[in-house]
DNA sequence: GCTAAATGGAACGGTTCCGAAACGAATTCG
DNA sequence: CGAATTCGTTTCGGAACCGTTCCATTTAGC
């Protein structure tokens, strides 16, 4: 576990990497969609709409909708389960992983930056 | 300077913080307007619209709304700058620093629970 | 004084997102 | 088999946000 991290420290941490993200057109992700992009890139698959709605505490529609806007920018894939043809599987993508590890690479940045 | 982190570490971390701020649905703030706000809270002021708009490169409009938005929770107030009658001055408000400092508490939390 | 520049805000049209409700497809259960 | 359940999606009306453009007020320059 890192060293404890003073507030000043902790909110010149959040203020400063989510200035990147905002002045980063390209990822202009609404918090869900950030929520829903981690999830299913740090939690273990597999991934369901209804578990994802379930582990944020958001309706099934919202994660439908979160998943056609990052479908469209090539984020996440959809996949029918063949064994339970009700169930949708989401994945990973190439993009997707390139986009979240440059996420870690800011926030590792901006935290090595931090004033004493 | 904090210990450096691993990038497991600061997208579980983004990904937690996240996740708290999405679960909660007090803190409804888009990207743009946590980026105002913790502007607002960090950098000294005095803070204008145009000021605001510049350091966060987006558009004058965009901070008027984030503004009304975030004046109407009572998270920032605006004053008519009494020197210069055209700027608008923001100033904070006890219940914007009662949120601020609870987002400081959300990221120091989870920065404290990651594991090693 | 009178024009020119600067500032914040309002109006407009378009896009996106929301939750609730309804729906089709697939599966399970009686 | 038929009814009930599960799952993801679509539809609907409403709300929020976006950038562009234009405007009222105030200040600065001549």
């Amino acid at each position: 576990m890192p060293a404890e991290l003073r507030p000043s420290q902790a909110l010149r941490l959040w203020h400063d990497v989510t200035l990147d993200l905002v002045r980063d057109t390209e990822h202009d992700l609404s918090a869900r969609q950030m929520a829903v992009l981690l999830t299913i890139y740090l939690d273990l698959p597999p991934h369901t709409v209804r578990g994802l709605a379930e582990k944020l505490g958001v309706t099934k529609p919202a994660i439908t909708r979160a998943l056609d806007t990052m479908g469209r920018l090539g984020l996440v894939s959809r996949h029918r389960d063949p064994a339970d043809r009700r169930n949708v599987v989401i994945q990973r993508t190439l993009a997707g992983a390139l986009a979240v590890e440059r996420l870690g690479d800011i926030v590792i940045a901006r935290h090595r930056e931090l004033p004493l």
